[in-house]
This record gives structure tokens, sequence and C-alpha cells, in this order.
DNA sequence: CGCATAGTTGACTACGCTCAACCCTGGTGG
DNA sequence: CCACCAGGGTTGAGCGTAGTCAACTATGCG
């Protein structure tokens, strides 16, 4: 999978774009703010979150190459509020430029709507996985899910905490889950990748 | 929020659509099948599941008028499983006529990506609330994000136990929390309608 | 070498699930 | 008109699993 980038938009856009170079911990957008733009992450991290009274919801990790808020497009209001995590350098496409470059390059909409499908594909499996209330299953159905069929292994990216918290799992639980996976022979680790043992 | 209906496609479209008339339990096309269409539910109810060797994740119903597999536009494969919960019709509509009419009619892509977005800030918001391990808690976000704000009720259209399965909670779970909700007087419940009392 | 962060392990707790019994409602048929 | 039934909803008791808190180890980086 292809994530938008800003080098897929047509010339006259990309002059139009706006760069902003950030600090960790600074604020590029507020939820139930008006939507002004989209954006791109060009390198370092942003986390996506929703606030309520008690709690602070992390519920994605944007890493350099991906865009976030497309859905910007078609909402008056943010859905979230986006924090950079790492000093990072954002990209900032207006949303009326954007709908219009929408309008004139059909290539462009066929690449956005895939990358929205594929997106929203993605949070679906997250959820699926949500019901699943046992953590070795649950964890069992996301190796499936992701694991590389040819060589049966999942590298990952980032930190086990990461993957805890996408697994709405505890990092304790997790890595106890693990272990046990491990003792009983179903994985393998190595570093930062997992193998499935067995066939399905 | 209007969904995607047969009406909204252009005519020489909606001459091609073929109907299927479903009894109850009767499968429409089964997850990793490679996809042929997008449907629309004329009347009845559609479930989409996902399966696994020990369980069965139900993970959307789709009421009549809701469209469904829109993501088989852009994937290979179907990514759960589509069964009738109710005799049911539903339409069925060519993947490739319907790419053809996306590059014909560029207010239908509009509409498409509207959808789209809809869904996927759906399922995003259901992720989040996931991620609230109490059930009270989960619960209060919910009706915040669910209620008309004019005036702070929300009117179930299905019966209590498949607002449990949406929000992750077993039936009593669900029960007790809405019975202590309304104890401490923060909701009331009338029927199929819940209000929330106070100002947050 | 020392610090910060990630990961592991242990003990305890709490919350939601499960199973079960029961109530309530609406629909159906005699 | 009542009897019956099915499904949804409520309530109770007990259990189990994942979270929490804490201490400790491992790893990486300046």
């Amino acid at each position: 999978m292809q994530f938008l980038t800003t080098e897929q938009l047509p010339i006259n856009l990309q002059q139009r774009i706006v760069y902003q170079i950030l600090d960790t911990g600074q604020i590029i957008f507020q939820q139930h703010e008006p939507t002004e733009a989209v954006f791109v992450v060009e390198c370092g991290r942003v986390r996506l979150v929703s606030f309520s009274e008690q709690q602070i919801i992390t519920h994605y990790f944007v890493e350099a190459g991906e865009s976030f808020a497309e859905t910007a497009l078609f909402s008056d209001t943010y859905a979230c509020t986006a924090i950079t995590e790492l000093p990072s350098r954002i990209a900032v496409i207006d949303k009326e430029l954007f709908q219009q470059a929408l309008r004139d390059y059909p290539d462009l909409t066929n690449a956005y709507m895939n990358q929205l499908t594929y997106r929203f594909e993605n949070v679906k499996l997250l959820l699926e996985l949500r019901s699943i209330r046992s953590a070795r299953e649950r964890l069992l159905q996301y190796l499936i899910r992701r694991i590389e069929p040819s060589n049966r292994t999942l590298t990952l990216q980032r930190p086990l905490k990461y993957l805890a918290t996408e697994l709405g799992l505890s990092a304790e639980t997790l890595s106890r889950t693990l272990s046990h996976l491990e003792e009983q022979g179903l994985i393998s680790r190595k570093q930062r990748s997992i193998t499935l043992n067995e066939d399905w």
C-alpha cells in the first residue's frame, strides 16, 4: 500500500503547500475546530487523540510518509486532535485547493479513495479484534492477519508498547502473552520480529 | 447523512442492477472470495461477520437503505462474510460497471467518498470507545457522541442487545450500567429513547 | 559511565463475563 | 378474552482474566 504523498499532487497544488516545522508536543489542530486542511507527515511522528473529561485516547500514530485528517474534506470539524510526538515537518494542504484538485485530476481521486479504503479496512480489523476477549486469541488473530504469508513473519516497526495500545492491551499483558505463546512453541521471537511456527 | 442508494446511480447503471431475493441466513459472499460487486440492502437486514477457528465476530448490521462491501472496489477479495439476518432484497451492482460510473459521474464519486468518510469516522469512533475500559465511561462517551444536541436524546432503532455488541459489552452489563446511570440521575429512559440530564 | 526508555515478572485487585432465574411485552391462536 | 409462547430485558451470584502497581532487568544513547 502506497500512502498519499505530496509528490503525487499536481504541480500547481504542490507549489501552494505550506510546511510547518514543529517541536515535540505541539498541537496541529484540535477536535471540533473547523477543518481547513489535510496534512502529510514529511518527517517525525504525529499522534491522533481524543479527549474526554477522564480519559485521553490515542487512536493512531501517523508515521513519516503518511497523510492524516483526510476525512476533513467531508466534515466541518476535525474528529480528533493531532499532536506531534517528535520534532516533525508537516505539509499543510489547503482543503479547498485539494478538493479542486480532486475534481480536476481523476487519478488523484482514485489514489485518494484507494487510501481511504485501505484505512477503513484497517480500522475495521482493529475493531474486530477488540471483540475478542482473550488476549491470547486477540494477539494470534492479529498475527495471522498481519503476517507475510511468505515467511510467516511480522517485523515490528515500533516498540511493543505501541502494539499493545493498538491491540487494546496493557504492555504487561502483551509481554506475558507473547512469552506464553513462545513457551508453547507457537511463535518465535528475534529482536523486532515474530514468526508463527505452526500451520493454521 | 444520506446513504448511497440505487436511485442516485445513473440510469444506464440502474438498468443493469441485479436483484437477489434471499431468505434468512443465506450467505451473499464469503471472506476471501474475489470481489465482484457492491451491494445495497433494499429491504431486510444483513450481518457482516468475520470467522476464525474459535470465534465468530459480528462487526456490522446493515439496515435497509444502506450499501455494503463498498471497499470491494479497491480490494481483490472481500474482507468479511455477509449473511442475511432477515428475508431481504439485495441490489447487486457489478464492480466494473460501478467503477466506470465513478469515472463518468463526478457527483457520484463525491457521494461515494462522502459515505466512505462517514463510515470511516463511525468505525473510528467505535474503536476509540473500546479503548475505554469502564463500561460506565464507555457508555457515557457513546451517548455524548451520538446524542442530538437539541433535545439531548438518543432514540434507539434496535433492541438494546445490538447496542451492547456495538459497544463491546455483554447485554447484562449494559443493562446494569444503564440502571445505575438512571439511579444516579444522569440519564432518563423512556421506551427506546435515552436522555442525558446534566450538562457536560 | 549514567540516564531514559522499553521490556519482563510477580502479586493483587477489580470489573465485566457467564450462567441462571425471572419479569415483561407483544403477538398468535384457540 | 385469555393462554401461551418467544424474545428482550433485568437482576443476582460467582468466577476469571486482564489491569494496576511495583520492583527489577535489558537496551540504547549521550
